[in-house]
RNA sequence: GGGCGGUUAGCUCAGCCGGUCAGAGCGUCUGCCUUACAAGCAGAAGGUCAUCCGUUCGAGCCGGAUACCGCCCA
């Protein structure tokens, strides 16, 4: 029998097993009863072109702990998975394979990498967009797989029929809806203005794909001469290449500085162009020279102000970054290369007047990293205004919790701050915009379905809007969308607005806030009722984990190594709210070490259970018949001990403590709860207490309560455990006696203790008799005599502790290692080693061979210091008159308890010491 | 420039509404292969709670300032 449970857990052989099972039998797909009460979450959903790493795995803890434990209770609990599309990650990935196809030979690198790029660029457009597009569909089906695998491989319990992909028909379909709703109530708009352009990916990117970062650059300052040739203007700028689109010098009005210059004209360098210096309270006289250049094409400010004063826009720079013709002789150059040759011919004139060292933030697109360009371009905007006031009051009114708190006012001044959203981009894979324009007569229409003729002028030259639409736009729509919106489905009747969100701070903006916004524009109620911010997981140096620093982790390989559980767990304990968490090795081999613990207690009663009789197990089965809050002690007074009433309160109090943690999202505290519970509680001290009683040799078909109490603790345990630790819990409690309808622990009830187990006097008399036990021990630590079975003394005053403990002499010998305890009511002046002194009881051992005296005497000096100074401590604060009239009586006569329980120690203290000085009786090691 | 968070044991971090809150895990030290578990058991040592000032009868906890670290936004 031994063989089969293996005294080391593995749990490479157990939970591939469980994690297909659950897959397999669609456990966790809701009823289709509607009125019971449902939980639903959507998944955040991940890039379809990647693989989770180990942030994704705690994000899934966190969810499937959450979803699991509500199932528990009871609740129809829905985890909707899928992915989304990923239009500008996907492209960039199929590209490289087309590049890699065609240069094979290169050593991979980032070297390799931006030449596949280039070539796959060049390869897609030769293929044109259908032909494009269908290899991503091939990617997709090839590789979007991968997801799903590690998600059932951690143990989600997710409804896998009703996975999602932003891209599937009936997905699309509402996103055109939305799009074409949104268009025709004026919400969604199309113009020229300056965008976000990302010169390497061909596209334009929102400002939150817009990464800053510092860069030492240069400030030069460039000077303009006045056209009528007296004097110059110097302007100062980061960016000289741009003043070829220069429409105008800007100043300030209230700078006296220029005030003469104001309205007339200065002469652009090196093209020679007049324009005119005008007035803008955007300047700012501090800037440079106080005279900045106007760029209107090319910046997001001169855009602004050559909108006042109905300036010019002159592109200078195409959509790769490279001068345009209106660059007159720097035609053709890539910015940089233009930005020399400027610099240069302005030094050659003698106009350049200055240059200094400048730190500037360089906007990164943080797909590719390439400085972005603000360019001026035909673009889809979102007007967001409308659509941020409700939003922003959903949050700010509480109809939206978010947690942690503090994440709440940086939502709301986001959303208070907010711009419209550029949604269109120059991509092939994704949604298509649903927006066809006349050729013939240049009317634009938005339609649900390709129009055929142009209703302006009837003829049938219609062409679609090339562009497809930002993917944040269609994940947006994730909450409603995936349960069958703009249909009237039962599962949007029934799971929207969902009860949750799980999400890292990384998307709040990006998801979390749009999704609000969608969510109550077109369902008029808010997309969940509450949204957790998990932590991030750094590496051990708390560096932030990336593919560029070669930090990142594959969760399967944490698996494989540890045990999902003990990975799962670790993580779960980590994560206190608001703090990011350190990931290392060393904190998995400690919950690995936990997870192999549960594994031998379950050994130990498996081992055990072999042995009853079969009349006795079998009729353990019933016994443990999981219906919610039915577990109590089972009610033998004869043969019921302290430790069954003790450990069924405590079960009781820690599943409450569990459940409150768990509302509220702390999961750390939760797990804690439980870890602790199960190791040094129900581990350490119950399942040693009864040991004796499950391993004597039983005949009888009855299973005595000892055994029915030591299996249903157990088995408690364990479901508390499962949201936690879905695989180890699973098999354990498969193996324990089990009747026929029970499928899996995972739809048992996770609150399986009686409200009757609570016990405080339980609680009260155990927790004396550990510390008798542990004062004992520690007794014997200190003299050097674990090896031995030394007897004790044991003093207590209070006869209702001498009756306890007297009752419980045995286990106390047992579980201290002692050969005999005598109890007295008085200190009878003994004279032995190991004296040991509480409030309650003092004790010592009776051990002619006295070790060490002088350690004895050491120990107690020192506890005696610390007792007077607790003591003078409180008898400060009870002489304060202050204190004892303005602090509240119960924390005063707390005080006063303690100043009473001290005084007691220190007394049996000095007595002690008063022994420990005098000369033995017999005389020590005599 | 604006905003936010952090600083508690050697390391990683908990600590709720101010009053048994000075804690956990890992590490270290001592002793044990005690018939579930050495991935274990029984013990122990270790902290001026970053610094300063304030509020309070009472401060890791509240307020202000400083220093250092980190993040977000512009």
């Amino acid at each position: 029998m031994e063989n089969e449970i293996p005294k080391v857990y593995s749990p490479e052989t157990i939970e591939p097993r469980w994690a297909r099972f659950w897959a397999e039998r669609n456990l966790y797909r809701p009823s289709d009863d509607a009125s019971r009460p449902g939980f639903c979450l959507v998944i955040p959903p991940p890039n379809v072109t990647g693989s989770l790493h180990i942030g994704h795995m705690l994000e899934h803890t966190d969810i499937d702990t959450v979803m699991r434990w509500r199932r528990m209770q009871g609740r129809d609990a829905l985890w909707l998975p899928g992915t989304d599309h990923a239009s500008i990650a996907t492209q960039m990935i199929v590209e490289r394979e087309l590049g890699r196809e065609v240069l094979p030979n290169l050593e991979p690198g980032p070297e390799a990498n931006s030449a596949w790029q280039r070539e796959g660029q060049r390869l897609r457009l030769e293929m044109g967009r259908e032909k494009f597009v269908e290899r991503c569909w091939q990617w997709k089906e090839q590789n979007g797989g991968k997801i799903k695998q590690q998600m059932e491989r951690l143990g989600a319990s997710c409804d896998w029929t009703r996975e999602r992909f932003t891209m599937d028909a009936e997905y699309s379909r509402a996103v055109t809806e939305v799009f074409v709703r949104l268009y025709e109530e004026g919400l969604i708009y199309r113009g020229k203005y300056i965008v976000n352009w990302c010169p390497r990916c061909g596209t334009a990117v929102s400002d939150l794909e817009v990464e800053h970062e510092e860069r030492s650059g240069k400030l030069w300052s460039i000077r303009y001469p006045f056209a009528d040739g007296a004097g110059f203007l110097t302007v100062a700028t980061t960016r000289p290449e741009t003043m070829l689109g220069d429409t105008a010098v800007a100043v300030n009005p209230k700078d006296d500085r220029f005030r003469a210059a104001v309205g007339r004209n200065v002469l652009l360098p090196l093209l020679h162009r007049p324009i005119p210096v005008v007035a803008d309270d955007f300047v700012d006289p501090e800037f440079g020279t106080g005279a900045v250049k106007v760029t209107p094409a090319h910046d997001p400010n001169d855009f602004e102000i050559a909108t006042r004063h109905k300036l010019p826009r002159r592109v200078v720079l195409d959509e790769q970054a490279r001068m345009t013709a209106e660059a007159g002789p720097y035609q053709g150059l890539d910015r940089y290369e233009a930005r020399k040759r400027v610099l240069e011919d302005l030094r050659g004139q003698n106009l350049l007047e200055k240059e200094q060292d400048y730190t500037l933030a360089a906007g990164l697109c943080s797909r590719c990293k390439t400085v972005v360009e603000p360019l001026l371009s035909e673009q889809w905007f979102m007007k967001m205004k409308p659509l941020a006031g409700p939003a922003f009051r959903a949050v700010e009114r509480g109809r939206i919790r978010i947690i942690p708190e503090n994440h709440k006012k940086i939502y709301l001044d986001w959303m208070h701050n907010i711009h419209d959203w550029c949604i269109s981009r120059q991509l092939w894979w994704g949604h298509s915009i649903p927006a066809w324009i006349c050729a013939s007569c240049g009317e634009l229409m938005v339609k649900r379905d390709a129009p055929v003729v142009c209703r302006q002028c009837g003829k049938a030259a219609l062409k679609q809007d090339p562009d497809v639409l930002d993917t944040w736009f269609s994940s947006a729509l994730w909450p409603f969308a995936t349960l069958g919106w703009p249909d009237a489905t039962e599962d949007l009747r029934r799971f929207y607005p969902n009860n949750l969100m799980i999400m890292g701070f990384d998307i709040l903006f990006f998801w979390g806030a749009r999704m609000i916004m969608m969510g109550l524009k077109l369902m008029k109620e808010v997309p969940f009722r509450e949204l957790y911010i998990h932590a991030l997981v750094r590496d051990a140096e708390r560096q932030k984990m990336s593919k560029t620093k070669g930090n990142v982790l594959d969760p399967l390989e944490v698996t494989n190594k540890y045990g999902t559980d003990a990975a799962r767990f670790a993580l779960a304990i980590s994560a206190a709210p608001g703090t990011d968490i350190a990931f290392s090795y060393d904190k998995i081999e400690s919950y690995r070490a936990f997870a192999n613990k549960i594994w031998n207690a379950g050994r130990f009663i498996l081992l055990n259970l072999e042995k009853l009789p079969a009349a006795a197990r079998d009729d353990l089965a019933p016994a443990l018949e999981p219906k919610e809050r039915s577990f109590e002690p089972m009610a033998a007074p004869e043969t019921l001990m302290l430790a069954d009433r003790w450990i069924f309160s405590r079960l009781k109090a820690v599943t409450d403590e569990m459940e409150g943690a768990l509302g509220d999202y702390r999961f750390h505290e939760a797990a804690y709860a439980i870890y602790h519970f199960f190791w040094h509680e129900f581990c350490d001290w119950y399942l040693e207490w009864v040991k004796p009683e499950i391993t004597v040799p039983l005949d009888g078909p009855r299973a005595p309560a000892a055994w029915v109490n030591f299996a249903r603790s157990f088995q408690a345990a364990l479901h508390l455990l499962h949201p936690f630790m879905p695989f180890i819990t699973e098999e354990l409690w498969h193996r324990l006696p089990r009747g026929e309808g029970d499928v899996s622990i995972s739809l048992a009830p996770f609150h399986l203790v009686s409200d009757a187990a609570v016990n405080m006097e339980a609680e009260r008399d155990f927790t004396l008799i550990r510390e008798l036990v542990i004062e004992a021990r520690d007794a014997k630590a200190e003299a050097g005599l674990q090896k031995q079975k030394p007897a004790a003394e044991v003093v207590a005053e209070d006869a209702a502790v001498l009756r306890l403990f007297q009752e419980h002499r045995p286990v106390v010998m047992r579980l201290a290692g002692l050969s005999g305890i005598e109890l007295q009511s008085k200190a009878p002046g003994a004279q032995e080693a190991g004296p040991r002194v509480t409030a309650t009881f003092s004790l010592r051992l009776l051990h002619k061979e006295r070790v060490d005296p002088q350690a004895d005497r050491m120990r107690l000096e020192k506890e005696k210091a610390k007792l007077e100074q607790a003591l003078a401590q409180a008898e400060r604060q009870l002489q304060n008159r202050d204190f004892v009239e303005r602090a509240p009586q119960q924390v005063v006569a707390t005080v006063e308890q303690r100043r009473a329980e001290v005084a007691v120690q220190l007394r049996k203290i000095g007595e002690s010491l008063e022994r420990a000085l005098k000369p033995a009786r017999g005389g020590y090691g005599s």
